[in-house]
DNA sequence: AATGATGACAACCGCAATCCA
DNA sequence: CTGGATTGCGGTTGTCATCAT
């Protein structure tokens, strides 16, 4: 195996965006470790899994937390610990490190204030601790009710009706009930691109890349940075 | 204006889990 | 079954922007 022995680190550039979405629209995932040097990257197969996963891949959400989404977190964290990707899995469109980061960032620092507060009252509410077992043996087999999974959402809509804008606002409303529905295309229908891969790897006057993006800009919201086009 | 402190977030590292020949 | 390769996860660090002095 050939591996680029100083592999770069550090922020990405945009060219490296460019290279890695240009490389996976065309080719697909199919091993991270050496996709790097085909698709002329000097990353380590770590790095470009990272960069897609979290911030490249179409579908991905930064920023703007809604207060449900605060008020999620802070419930699983309690429930299920520092168990980001578990977390994430319950909230759509979220990475584990975005939620980590703003866990880290703000919410525990909320949350260790609202603790400090309400044992001062003393009330009986026990210490925010977890509510599980440390020792559970497998805390994914916990009944959570009122958090969505994916089963939760059986009729994604189309990408069209996925996301408009008014002026400088978001017009998705997000109520208590969680209708982040209205948001929410399954992963599995999200990657029915048609006939990317299926298209010969050289084929004349035919964009890939430019057709990934044009059956994907309907997901951008310039407004939340949802899902930013890597090649602006 | 310069500089240090702080916050936010992007990215890396080490390890565990999983895959597969 | 086994061991190396690959992927996924969580903790941590690095970097940059903003604010206070």
């Amino acid at each position: 195996m050939v591996r680029q022995p100083y592999p770069k680190k550090g922020t990405w550039t945009p060219d490296e965006d460019h290279k890695l979405v240009a490389y996976i629209v065309r080719y697909g995932i199919w091993n991270w470790n050496e996709m790097p040097r085909f698709a002329g990257l000097q990353r380590s197969g770590k790095s470009c899994r990272l960069r897609w996963m979290n911030y490249l891949r179409p579908n991905v959400r930064r920023g703007n937390f809604s207060r449900e989404e605060e008020e999620t977190i802070i419930r699983l964290q309690k429930q299920l610990g520092n168990r980001w990707s578990a977390i994430a899995a319950r909230l759509p469109h979220r990475t584990d490190n975005d939620i980590k980061n703003y866990w880290n960032t703000r919410l525990k620092k909320r949350v260790i204030l609202q603790n400090n507060n309400s044992a001062s009252s003393a009330t009986t509410e026990t210490s925010f601790s977890f509510s599980v077992e440390e020792n559970s043996p497998d805390a994914d087999s916990l009944i959570l009710p009122n958090i969505p999974t994916m089963a939760d959402f059986p009729e994604p809509l189309t990408y069209g009706t996925t996301f408009s804008s008014s002026g400088c606002h978001q017009t998705v409303e997000i109520d208590n009930s969680y209708s982040m529905r209205e948001t929410f295309v399954s992963s599995e229908n999200y990657w029915e691109i048609p006939s990317f891969l299926e298209q010969p790897l050289i084929d004349e006057g035919f964009d890939r890349e430019a057709l990934w993006y044009s059956h994907h800009q309907n997901l951008y919201d310039p407004v939340n940075d949802f899902w930013v086009n890597p090649l602006v």
